[in-house]
DNA sequence: AGGACGCCCTGTTCGC
DNA sequence: TGCGAACAGGGCGTCC
């Protein structure tokens, strides 16, 4: 019935390139048809919107285009204004043809004229729906750095080079960088062979090179790859993520688990050294 | 300033 | 088998 829901709606990380991911899909299936009805489901959602601004800005307009911002999805309505969208830590669009119908998790609800369907699916409510004037609004209202993918090698180093604190903490701060979350974090110091806990100071250029070497990679062949774990290289960390006792893929030795402000880090102590 | 922690919320998995 | 505890990929506020 939602063929859809079972390529989007279950497992994704909504982490940068699973964002990416859902950009696109939106531009795909939302472009153009006008907005016939809106039905916002969880109004506990709303962020800095009230749900009459909300049901205004949608209902009888149509989207234009899209655009990400780290872990943001902007779509842009015809009336100068922007639909925002956060995943949160479980979130996807889905897309159908079955007007009246709502998925489960349906936090946001779109019918358009031609009775396709658009659903921002949220199943922990952890996300975050709201209409902004434009995407530079937010990100100065959340004081987003620059995009994780977006950013060039240059402008990388030299922000890197003014940080302070651990690595991982550093990577996953979103004023730093914007994008980066706890999995593609572990996933760029594990093939960068940085420990989690590295203090940014100690960062030789050998070491910053990799790393923005590894960040861009990483982000680019994810999206590639449709960010399904399954699909990526088994050299990875990210696809044994599931295991419970997981084999450095790179030297045989066990990777460790630890906390770091909270989040689960996955590491190896054999190949992620803490100093150079 | 950086980071540890609790909290938001719900569904799944774990351990007794 | 049953049931509460622990846990999950994000982000914010508070406290040292």
């Amino acid at each position: 019935l939602f063929p859809d829901l079972i390529l989007f709606g279950a497992t994704i990380m909504p982490e940068l390139p699973d964002v990416e991911l859902e950009r696109r899909y939106f531009e795909r299936t939302a472009l153009s048809e006008p907005i016939a009805k809106t039905k916002l489901v969880e109004p506990a959602l709303l962020y800095h919107t009230a749900a009459q601004s909300l049901y205004q800005n949608l209902t009888h307009h149509h989207f234009t285009g899209g655009r990400r911002h780290g872990k943001y999805l902007f779509a842009r309505l015809d009336n100068d204004r922007w639909l925002v969208l956060h995943f949160g830590m479980t979130g996807s669009l889905a897309c159908f043809e079955c007007a009246g119908c709502q998925p489960d998790y349906t936090a946001l609800l779109l019918e358009f004229d031609n009775d396709k369907c658009l659903a921002y699916l949220s199943q922990r409510k952890l996300g975050k729906i709201g209409i902004v004037t434009s995407p530079e609004t937010l990100i100065e209202e959340r004081d987003l750095g620059p995009d994780a993918l977006a950013i060039s090698s240059d402008a990388f180093k030299t922000r890197i080079t003014q940080g302070a604190g651990g690595i991982k903490s550093w990577l996953m701060n979103q004023s730093h960088l914007a994008g980066i979350g706890n999995i593609y974090g572990d996933e760029i110091l594990f093939q960068a062979k940085l420990h989690p806990r590295c203090a940014v100071k100690q960062l030789s250029e050998a070491d910053i090179a990799r790393l923005d070497d590894k960040r861009r990679h990483v982000l680019e062949l994810a999206i590639d790859r449709t960010a399904d774990p399954q699909q990526l290289p088994r050299t990875w960390l990210l696809p044994h993520r599931e295991q419970k006792h997981i084999d450095c893929p790179r030297c045989g030795g066990a990777i460790r688990k630890t906390k770091i402000n909270g989040r689960t880090t996955l590491y190896c102590p054999a190949c992620q050294h803490e100093q150079a």
